[in-house]
DNA sequence: GTAGGTGCAAACCTTTTGCAGCATG
DNA sequence: CATGCTGCAAAAGGTTTGCACCTAC
């Protein structure tokens, strides 16, 4: 999908229930979708004032939480109390291994993961809605540094 | 396994490391491993300072740190910027549902959830050391409130 | 005796909020 | 032109740190 079509997307969907469509928030959708990175709030506010220094973090904090509650992007907590954001339009679900060492992300999809954690959630009637599925350990690359590098 | 000898396994553990065995870290380490719950931070110190009113909460919170590192204690984060601890000894791994009206949550277990994850984990050369899995949803008494209760 | 641990308070970091003014629909 | 949004600055919440004193080994 192109950008200016996902971005026209969240457009009519935030208008659709009557949130107004303002500069600021066209232009931190514009930048939290062409980021394809797992962006900090901090990271997605530089990125904002590079184009218009007067963008302010609450701004941009408020925008998020819209973002996330329509589902156009997904917050992931880092472990160490911070959050990354991803944007989640024309991705299909899936969930992230962190290496520990370079602090990379990498996803992965697992569809039989899905259908486990479905069963589980009917064992204990609970009504599954989102996940958050992080595993820490560390990346080939790390791991070659490791045999490879100094001790 | 009875209380005394868990706490006798983490003082042997950390002595064999180095480190000392205060009172200040007796007492933490018989707080944290007689609480079923998941405690917060604040909670253990509160539950510490019944017991003696002096403990800080800096050392709490380097404690558990110490604990952690040590795999005795379990930090999951709630996904509202805090984090809950929960005690590892004598506990079979598993994983949490939280429900998103009552806050509870509710342990499940699944031996092919493991076996997923370590075959996800072969596919792209990484280490799975640790994992991070937590259900957001309804839990089933929740559920029924919903329904029963007024609109 | 000497690391290492503790308590206190202040610093930190990320996120949220109150409020007055601004801009969208 | 009414309401929702923004910017600012301050507050909040959870965690970490610097430092002087203390204590386990």
């Amino acid at each position: 999908m192109k950008p200016e079509q996902e971005q026209s997307i969240v457009e009519n969907h935030l208008r659709q229930r009557g949130f107004r469509w303002t500069n600021q928030r066209a232009l931190i959708v514009r930048m939290a979708l062409g980021t394809h990175d797992h962006f900090t709030a901090d990271e997605l506010l530089d990125l904002c004032r590079r184009t218009d220094p007067r963008v302010s973090r609450a701004t941009v904090y408020r925008t998020l939480a819209v973002l996330e509650q329509a589902g156009f992007v997904d917050g992931l907590d880092t472990g160490d109390g911070g959050r990354r954001f991803e944007h989640v339009l024309g991705h299909a679900q899936h969930d992230h291994m962190v290496c520990r060492v370079c602090d990379r992300i990498f996803e992965f999809r697992d569809d039989e993961l899905e259908r486990r954690l479905a069963a589980a959630a009917r064992r204990i009637g609970f009504r599954n809605e989102r996940r958050s599925l992080r595993v820490h350990g560390t990346c080939r690359s790390c791991q070659k540094a490791e045999r490879g590098g100094r001790p």
